[in-house]
DNA sequence: GGGATACGTTCAGAAAAATGACCGGTTGGA
DNA sequence: TCCAACCGGTCATTTTTCTGAACGTATCCC
Protein backbone atom coordinates (compact mmCIF):
# COMPACT_ATOMS: atom_id res chain seq x y z
CA UNK A 1 0.00 0.00 0.00
CA UNK A 2 1.46 3.84 -0.73
CA UNK A 3 1.21 6.47 1.29
CA UNK A 4 0.06 9.47 -0.30
CA UNK A 5 -3.61 10.24 -0.68
CA UNK A 6 -4.23 10.19 2.71
CA UNK A 7 -7.77 12.01 3.61
CA UNK A 8 -6.23 12.31 7.48
CA UNK A 9 -2.78 13.13 7.62
CA UNK A 10 -0.96 10.41 9.71
CA UNK A 11 2.28 11.36 9.81
CA UNK A 12 1.32 15.24 10.50
CA UNK A 13 -1.06 13.99 13.03
CA UNK A 14 1.67 12.27 15.21
CA UNK A 15 4.23 14.56 14.85
CA UNK A 16 1.57 17.69 16.43
CA UNK A 17 1.10 15.19 19.68
CA UNK A 18 4.43 13.88 19.67
CA UNK A 19 5.17 18.07 20.24
CA UNK A 20 2.30 18.28 22.57
CA UNK A 21 3.94 16.12 24.91
CA UNK A 22 7.27 17.22 24.87
CA UNK A 23 8.76 14.58 23.29
CA UNK A 24 11.44 14.36 20.71
CA UNK A 25 11.22 11.11 18.16
CA UNK A 26 14.20 9.17 19.92
CA UNK A 27 12.58 9.83 23.47
CA UNK A 28 8.95 8.46 21.94
CA UNK A 29 10.94 6.13 20.33
CA UNK A 30 12.57 4.89 23.72
CA UNK A 31 9.38 4.74 25.22
CA UNK A 32 6.97 3.14 22.42
CA UNK A 33 9.78 0.37 22.38
CA UNK A 34 10.37 1.26 18.40
CA UNK A 35 13.12 2.67 16.55
CA UNK A 36 13.34 6.30 15.67
CA UNK A 37 14.04 6.04 12.31
CA UNK A 38 10.14 4.48 11.91
CA UNK A 39 8.70 7.55 13.99
CA UNK A 40 10.56 9.57 11.63
CA UNK A 41 9.15 7.91 7.97
CA UNK A 42 5.95 7.88 9.53
CA UNK A 43 6.02 11.65 10.19
CA UNK A 44 7.14 12.34 6.77
CA UNK A 45 4.84 10.10 5.23
CA UNK A 46 7.30 7.61 3.98
CA UNK A 47 6.00 5.09 5.02
CA UNK A 48 2.04 4.31 6.50
CA UNK A 49 2.62 1.92 9.58
CA UNK A 50 0.59 -1.25 10.63
CA UNK A 51 -2.30 -0.73 13.09
CA UNK A 52 -0.17 -2.72 15.59
CA UNK A 53 2.72 -0.98 14.83
CA UNK A 54 0.73 2.96 15.32
CA UNK A 55 -0.67 1.47 18.33
CA UNK A 56 2.78 0.63 19.80
CA UNK A 57 4.13 4.36 18.78
CA UNK A 58 1.12 5.44 20.53
CA UNK A 59 1.65 3.55 23.70
CA UNK A 60 4.45 5.75 24.18
CA UNK A 61 2.18 8.87 24.34
CA UNK A 62 0.48 6.98 25.52
CA UNK A 63 -2.70 7.27 23.43
CA UNK A 64 -5.24 4.96 22.05
CA UNK A 65 -6.14 4.34 18.40
CA UNK A 66 -9.50 5.61 18.47
CA UNK A 67 -8.35 8.87 19.94
CA UNK A 68 -5.73 9.17 17.49
CA UNK A 69 -8.79 8.35 14.74
CA UNK A 70 -10.71 10.84 16.58
CA UNK A 71 -12.22 13.65 14.35
CA UNK A 72 -9.20 16.11 15.05
CA UNK A 73 -9.29 19.55 16.43
CA UNK A 74 -10.54 23.01 15.62
CA UNK A 75 -9.97 25.45 18.46
CA UNK A 76 -11.77 27.89 19.75
CA UNK A 77 -10.47 29.57 22.52
CA UNK A 78 -13.96 30.32 23.84
CA UNK A 79 -14.63 28.91 26.99
CA UNK A 80 -17.67 30.41 29.02
CA UNK A 81 -20.69 30.63 27.17
CA UNK A 82 -22.89 33.34 29.11
CA UNK A 83 -26.78 32.20 29.26
CA UNK A 84 -27.95 34.43 26.60
CA UNK A 85 -25.07 33.41 24.36
CA UNK A 86 -26.03 29.85 24.14
CA UNK A 87 -26.89 29.09 19.96
CA UNK A 88 -30.48 28.44 19.56
CA UNK A 89 -30.68 25.10 17.01
CA UNK A 90 -34.21 24.59 17.05
CA UNK A 91 -37.26 26.44 17.45
CA UNK A 92 -41.22 26.48 18.21
CA UNK A 93 -42.57 24.62 20.80
CA UNK A 94 -38.97 23.32 21.84
CA UNK A 95 -35.47 25.24 22.11
CA UNK A 96 -32.32 23.86 22.33
CA UNK A 97 -29.54 26.19 23.30
CA UNK A 98 -26.28 24.65 22.50
CA UNK A 99 -23.13 25.67 24.45
CA UNK A 100 -20.66 26.70 21.54
CA UNK A 101 -21.62 28.06 18.19
CA UNK A 102 -19.29 25.72 15.61
CA UNK A 103 -18.94 22.11 17.51
CA UNK A 104 -16.76 21.34 14.16
CA UNK A 105 -13.84 18.75 15.28
CA UNK A 106 -15.37 19.03 18.50
CA UNK A 107 -16.06 14.96 20.39
CA UNK A 108 -18.98 16.57 22.71
CA UNK A 109 -22.23 18.53 22.96
CA UNK A 110 -24.13 20.17 25.57
CA UNK A 111 -27.16 21.32 25.30
CA UNK A 112 -29.75 23.49 27.41
CA UNK A 113 -33.03 21.95 26.68
CA UNK A 114 -36.58 23.43 27.48
CA UNK A 115 -39.90 21.88 25.92
CA UNK A 116 -43.01 23.71 26.10
CA UNK A 117 -45.84 21.72 27.25
CA UNK A 118 -46.68 18.57 25.15
CA UNK A 119 -43.63 19.56 22.78
CA UNK A 120 -42.21 16.18 21.02
CA UNK A 121 -38.99 15.34 19.74
CA UNK A 122 -36.31 12.35 18.84
CA UNK A 123 -35.14 10.26 16.32
CA UNK A 124 -36.76 7.36 14.74
CA UNK A 125 -33.94 6.13 13.15
CA UNK A 126 -30.87 4.74 14.62
CA UNK A 127 -28.01 7.40 13.11
CA UNK A 128 -25.07 7.97 13.78
CA UNK A 129 -22.58 6.47 16.51
CA UNK A 130 -22.42 7.93 19.80
CA UNK A 131 -24.11 7.84 23.15
CA UNK A 132 -26.08 10.79 25.00
CA UNK A 133 -27.35 11.69 28.63
CA UNK A 134 -28.89 14.23 30.22
CA UNK A 135 -30.66 15.12 33.68
CA UNK A 136 -34.12 17.05 34.24
CA UNK A 137 -33.94 20.57 35.93
CA UNK A 138 -37.50 21.00 35.76
CA UNK A 139 -41.04 19.36 35.07
CA UNK A 140 -42.19 15.98 34.13
CA UNK A 141 -40.46 14.16 30.75
CA UNK A 142 -41.54 11.04 28.65
CA UNK A 143 -38.61 9.39 27.59
CA UNK A 144 -39.30 6.40 24.94
CA UNK A 145 -36.12 4.42 24.29
CA UNK A 146 -36.31 1.27 22.25
CA UNK A 147 -39.94 0.87 22.74
CA UNK A 148 -39.74 1.55 26.68
CA UNK A 149 -41.20 4.39 28.28
CA UNK A 150 -39.54 5.80 31.06
CA UNK A 151 -40.98 9.22 33.14
CA UNK A 152 -38.41 11.44 34.89
CA UNK A 153 -38.73 14.52 36.44
CA UNK A 154 -36.46 16.49 38.35
CA UNK A 155 -33.20 15.20 39.40
CA UNK A 156 -33.70 11.81 36.86
CA UNK A 157 -31.14 11.52 34.62
CA UNK A 158 -31.29 8.66 31.34
CA UNK A 159 -27.93 7.40 29.00
CA UNK A 160 -28.60 5.70 26.54
CA UNK A 161 -26.71 4.40 22.98
CA UNK A 162 -27.87 6.88 20.31
CA UNK A 163 -28.44 4.47 17.98
CA UNK A 164 -31.31 3.68 19.69
CA UNK A 165 -34.87 5.23 18.23
CA UNK A 166 -35.71 7.80 20.93
CA UNK A 167 -38.28 10.01 21.97
CA UNK A 168 -38.61 13.10 24.19
CA UNK A 169 -41.72 14.77 25.42
CA UNK A 170 -42.67 16.87 28.13
CA UNK A 171 -45.95 15.46 29.97
CA UNK A 172 -45.99 18.15 32.54
CA UNK A 173 -48.51 21.05 32.46
CA UNK A 174 -45.54 23.90 32.98
CA UNK A 175 -41.64 23.92 30.91
CA UNK A 176 -39.60 21.06 31.07
CA UNK A 177 -36.21 22.05 31.12
CA UNK A 178 -33.03 20.06 30.90
CA UNK A 179 -29.62 19.64 30.39
CA UNK A 180 -28.16 17.22 27.59
CA UNK A 181 -25.20 16.10 26.69
CA UNK A 182 -23.97 13.96 23.07
CA UNK A 183 -20.85 12.41 21.78
CA UNK A 184 -19.75 12.87 19.45
CA UNK A 185 -21.66 15.88 17.79
CA UNK A 186 -23.24 15.13 14.56
CA UNK A 187 -26.10 16.01 14.80
CA UNK B 1 -7.10 5.79 30.34
CA UNK B 2 -9.47 3.96 28.17
CA UNK B 3 -7.35 0.53 28.03
CA UNK B 4 -9.80 -1.63 26.83
CA UNK B 5 -9.26 0.22 23.05
CA UNK B 6 -5.33 -1.04 23.16
CA UNK B 7 -6.95 -4.47 22.84
CA UNK B 8 -8.70 -3.62 20.58
CA UNK B 9 -9.68 -6.89 18.30
CA UNK B 10 -9.20 -5.48 14.92
CA UNK B 11 -10.03 -8.51 13.19
CA UNK B 12 -13.10 -9.10 14.84
CA UNK B 13 -14.22 -5.81 14.06
CA UNK B 14 -13.80 -5.92 10.54
CA UNK B 15 -15.41 -9.50 10.12
CA UNK B 16 -18.41 -7.48 12.41
CA UNK B 17 -18.46 -4.75 9.89
CA UNK B 18 -18.45 -6.81 7.04
CA UNK B 19 -20.94 -8.85 7.81
CA UNK B 20 -22.93 -6.02 9.09
CA UNK B 21 -22.91 -4.70 5.52
CA UNK B 22 -23.56 -8.10 3.90
CA UNK B 23 -20.38 -8.52 2.13
CA UNK B 24 -18.38 -11.54 2.03
CA UNK B 25 -14.43 -11.45 1.97
CA UNK B 26 -13.92 -11.30 -1.87
CA UNK B 27 -17.05 -8.82 -2.80
CA UNK B 28 -15.48 -6.47 0.13
CA UNK B 29 -12.17 -7.45 -1.45
CA UNK B 30 -13.31 -5.97 -4.91
CA UNK B 31 -14.99 -2.95 -3.91
CA UNK B 32 -11.76 -1.78 -1.89
CA UNK B 33 -9.55 -2.84 -4.26
CA UNK B 34 -7.96 -5.32 -1.95
CA UNK B 35 -7.41 -9.31 -2.51
CA UNK B 36 -9.20 -11.66 -0.77
CA UNK B 37 -6.68 -13.45 0.97
CA UNK B 38 -5.82 -10.18 3.05
CA UNK B 39 -9.02 -9.46 3.53
CA UNK B 40 -8.97 -13.09 5.18
CA UNK B 41 -6.03 -13.04 6.96
CA UNK B 42 -6.82 -9.77 8.69
CA UNK B 43 -10.13 -11.19 10.14
CA UNK B 44 -7.82 -14.21 11.44
CA UNK B 45 -5.64 -11.34 12.85
CA UNK B 46 -3.08 -13.41 10.96
CA UNK B 47 -1.48 -9.99 10.20
CA UNK B 48 -1.80 -6.42 10.96
CA UNK B 49 -2.60 -4.10 7.93
CA UNK B 50 -0.94 -0.89 7.28
CA UNK B 51 -3.18 2.28 8.31
CA UNK B 52 -2.86 2.63 4.57
CA UNK B 53 -4.18 -0.80 3.82
CA UNK B 54 -6.79 -0.60 6.62
CA UNK B 55 -8.01 2.36 5.04
CA UNK B 56 -8.13 0.76 1.69
CA UNK B 57 -10.18 -1.66 2.95
CA UNK B 58 -12.31 0.39 5.00
CA UNK B 59 -13.55 2.28 1.62
CA UNK B 60 -15.08 -0.62 0.51
CA UNK B 61 -17.60 -0.78 3.69
CA UNK B 62 -17.26 2.46 3.32
CA UNK B 63 -16.55 3.38 6.56
CA UNK B 64 -13.63 6.06 7.99
CA UNK B 65 -10.70 4.82 10.46
CA UNK B 66 -11.92 7.05 12.95
CA UNK B 67 -14.90 5.11 12.84
CA UNK B 68 -13.45 1.87 12.64
CA UNK B 69 -11.67 2.67 16.06
CA UNK B 70 -14.54 4.36 17.32
CA UNK B 71 -15.10 3.11 21.07
CA UNK B 72 -17.04 -0.21 20.80
CA UNK B 73 -19.87 0.26 23.32
CA UNK B 74 -20.58 -1.92 26.34
CA UNK B 75 -24.05 -2.27 26.72
CA UNK B 76 -25.90 -1.98 29.90
CA UNK B 77 -29.54 -1.42 28.60
CA UNK B 78 -30.41 0.25 31.68
CA UNK B 79 -31.47 4.14 30.33
CA UNK B 80 -33.09 5.99 33.29
CA UNK B 81 -31.44 6.43 36.34
CA UNK B 82 -33.79 7.89 39.54
CA UNK B 83 -32.19 11.30 41.31
CA UNK B 84 -31.97 8.85 44.43
CA UNK B 85 -29.69 6.61 42.10
CA UNK B 86 -26.82 8.52 40.54
CA UNK B 87 -23.73 7.67 41.92
CA UNK B 88 -21.76 9.67 44.51
CA UNK B 89 -18.18 9.79 43.29
CA UNK B 90 -16.88 12.22 45.62
CA UNK B 91 -17.86 13.53 49.33
CA UNK B 92 -17.18 16.10 51.93
CA UNK B 93 -18.26 19.78 50.13
CA UNK B 94 -18.50 18.70 47.32
CA UNK B 95 -21.14 16.15 45.72
CA UNK B 96 -20.57 14.63 42.11
CA UNK B 97 -23.64 12.20 41.23
CA UNK B 98 -22.89 10.29 38.26
CA UNK B 99 -24.86 9.13 35.93
CA UNK B 100 -24.86 5.13 35.42
CA UNK B 101 -22.57 3.49 37.60
CA UNK B 102 -19.97 1.83 35.68
CA UNK B 103 -18.84 3.69 32.90
CA UNK B 104 -16.14 1.18 31.13
CA UNK B 105 -16.52 1.20 27.18
CA UNK B 106 -18.38 4.33 27.81
CA UNK B 107 -17.61 7.70 26.28
CA UNK B 108 -19.46 10.06 27.73
CA UNK B 109 -19.87 10.69 31.10
CA UNK B 110 -22.66 13.25 32.85
CA UNK B 111 -22.69 14.40 36.19
CA UNK B 112 -24.56 16.31 38.55
CA UNK B 113 -22.09 18.48 41.08
CA UNK B 114 -23.14 20.20 44.26
CA UNK B 115 -20.54 22.59 45.64
CA UNK B 116 -21.10 23.74 49.43
CA UNK B 117 -20.51 27.15 49.74
CA UNK B 118 -16.72 27.81 49.15
CA UNK B 119 -15.73 24.50 47.71
CA UNK B 120 -13.47 24.04 45.31
CA UNK B 121 -11.92 21.25 42.87
CA UNK B 122 -9.91 20.73 39.50
CA UNK B 123 -7.30 19.79 38.44
CA UNK B 124 -3.88 21.86 37.79
CA UNK B 125 -2.24 19.47 35.37
CA UNK B 126 -3.12 18.65 32.02
CA UNK B 127 -4.20 15.32 32.08
CA UNK B 128 -5.53 12.91 29.22
CA UNK B 129 -7.56 14.02 26.72
CA UNK B 130 -10.89 15.10 26.20
CA UNK B 131 -13.03 17.63 26.62
CA UNK B 132 -16.17 19.03 28.82
CA UNK B 133 -18.85 20.71 29.28
CA UNK B 134 -21.30 21.91 32.13
CA UNK B 135 -24.42 24.35 32.67
CA UNK B 136 -24.81 26.20 35.97
CA UNK B 137 -28.60 25.45 37.39
CA UNK B 138 -28.01 27.44 40.58
CA UNK B 139 -25.68 29.45 42.30
CA UNK B 140 -22.76 31.22 41.27
CA UNK B 141 -19.40 29.89 40.00
CA UNK B 142 -15.72 31.11 39.55
CA UNK B 143 -14.06 29.24 37.00
CA UNK B 144 -10.47 29.25 36.21
CA UNK B 145 -9.06 27.93 32.65
CA UNK B 146 -5.65 28.12 31.32
CA UNK B 147 -5.21 31.00 33.83
CA UNK B 148 -8.03 33.53 32.85
CA UNK B 149 -11.13 33.59 35.33
CA UNK B 150 -14.73 33.34 35.02
CA UNK B 151 -17.56 34.09 36.87
CA UNK B 152 -20.26 32.33 36.14
CA UNK B 153 -24.41 32.37 37.55
CA UNK B 154 -27.57 29.80 36.36
CA UNK B 155 -28.03 29.34 32.95
CA UNK B 156 -24.00 30.16 31.82
CA UNK B 157 -22.31 27.31 30.23
CA UNK B 158 -18.72 26.26 29.65
CA UNK B 159 -16.76 23.93 27.16
CA UNK B 160 -13.64 23.76 27.24
CA UNK B 161 -10.22 20.80 26.90
CA UNK B 162 -9.73 18.98 29.50
CA UNK B 163 -5.86 19.16 29.15
CA UNK B 164 -5.96 22.68 30.16
CA UNK B 165 -5.56 23.11 33.85
CA UNK B 166 -8.70 23.68 35.35
CA UNK B 167 -10.77 24.88 38.55
CA UNK B 168 -14.02 24.78 39.28
CA UNK B 169 -14.98 27.27 43.06
CA UNK B 170 -18.18 28.14 44.92
CA UNK B 171 -18.58 31.44 45.44
CA UNK B 172 -21.68 32.19 46.08
CA UNK B 173 -23.56 32.03 49.48
CA UNK B 174 -25.23 29.38 48.88
CA UNK B 175 -24.88 25.85 46.72
CA UNK B 176 -23.54 26.21 43.84
CA UNK B 177 -25.47 23.36 41.10
CA UNK B 178 -24.34 22.74 37.66
CA UNK B 179 -24.67 19.68 35.56
CA UNK B 180 -21.71 18.46 33.68
CA UNK B 181 -20.62 16.09 31.01
CA UNK B 182 -16.97 15.03 29.72
CA UNK B 183 -15.90 12.98 27.34
CA UNK B 184 -13.90 10.23 27.58
CA UNK B 185 -14.90 9.19 30.96
CA UNK B 186 -11.15 9.16 32.23
CA UNK B 187 -11.50 10.58 36.01
C1' DG C 1 38.29 25.58 19.31
C1' DG C 2 37.16 20.84 21.08
C1' DG C 3 34.05 17.62 23.23
C1' DA C 4 29.73 15.99 24.44
C1' DT C 5 25.00 15.64 23.64
C1' DA C 6 20.75 16.06 21.31
C1' DC C 7 17.99 16.71 17.12
C1' DG C 8 15.80 14.75 12.66
C1' DT C 9 17.03 12.14 8.52
C1' DT C 10 18.86 8.39 5.49
C1' DC C 11 20.29 3.69 4.03
C1' DA C 12 20.97 -1.61 3.58
C1' DG C 13 19.23 -5.56 5.37
C1' DA C 14 15.75 -8.15 8.32
C1' DA C 15 10.94 -8.76 9.23
C1' DA C 16 6.25 -8.47 8.11
C1' DA C 17 2.27 -7.57 5.04
C1' DA C 18 -0.05 -7.92 0.41
C1' DT C 19 -0.68 -10.43 -3.81
C1' DG C 20 -2.36 -14.02 -7.14
C1' DA C 21 -3.06 -18.69 -7.55
C1' DC C 22 -4.89 -22.50 -5.46
C1' DC C 23 -7.37 -25.68 -1.98
C1' DG C 24 -11.50 -28.09 -0.01
C1' DG C 25 -16.32 -27.29 1.17
C1' DT C 26 -21.21 -25.65 0.19
C1' DT C 27 -25.18 -24.15 -2.53
C1' DG C 28 -28.31 -24.12 -6.36
C1' DG C 29 -29.64 -25.11 -10.81
C1' DA C 30 -29.75 -27.80 -15.31
C1' DT D 1 -25.38 -36.05 -10.96
C1' DC D 2 -22.68 -32.89 -12.69
C1' DC D 3 -21.40 -28.25 -13.25
C1' DA D 4 -20.86 -23.50 -12.07
C1' DA D 5 -20.49 -20.12 -8.73
C1' DC D 6 -19.41 -18.80 -4.39
C1' DC D 7 -17.52 -19.22 0.26
C1' DG D 8 -13.30 -18.70 3.54
C1' DG D 9 -8.60 -20.26 4.12
C1' DT D 10 -3.57 -21.28 2.75
C1' DC D 11 0.89 -20.84 0.30
C1' DA D 12 5.09 -18.98 -2.36
C1' DT D 13 6.41 -14.73 -4.09
C1' DT D 14 6.47 -9.76 -4.36
C1' DT D 15 6.14 -5.46 -2.03
C1' DT D 16 6.31 -2.68 2.05
C1' DT D 17 7.49 -1.72 6.67
C1' DC D 18 10.84 -1.76 10.41
C1' DT D 19 15.40 -1.92 12.46
C1' DG D 20 20.23 -0.62 13.71
C1' DA D 21 23.83 1.99 12.41
C1' DA D 22 25.25 5.48 10.14
C1' DC D 23 25.08 10.99 8.66
C1' DG D 24 24.82 16.14 9.09
C1' DT D 25 23.54 19.85 11.91
C1' DA D 26 22.74 22.64 16.12
C1' DT D 27 23.53 23.76 20.98
C1' DC D 28 25.72 24.11 25.32
C1' DC D 29 29.83 24.03 28.41
C1' DC D 30 34.68 24.14 29.33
Amino acid sequence: MNARNFDLDVGARLRELRVREGLSQRALAKRAGVSNATISMVEANRISPSVSGLRQILSGIPLSLSEFFAEAKGEADKVVFRAGELKEIAGGPISFRQVGTNLEGRSLQMMHERYQAGAVSGKAMLSHQGEEAGLVIRGRMLLEVDGSRYELSAGDAYFFDSRKPHAFKNIGEGELELVSACTPPTF
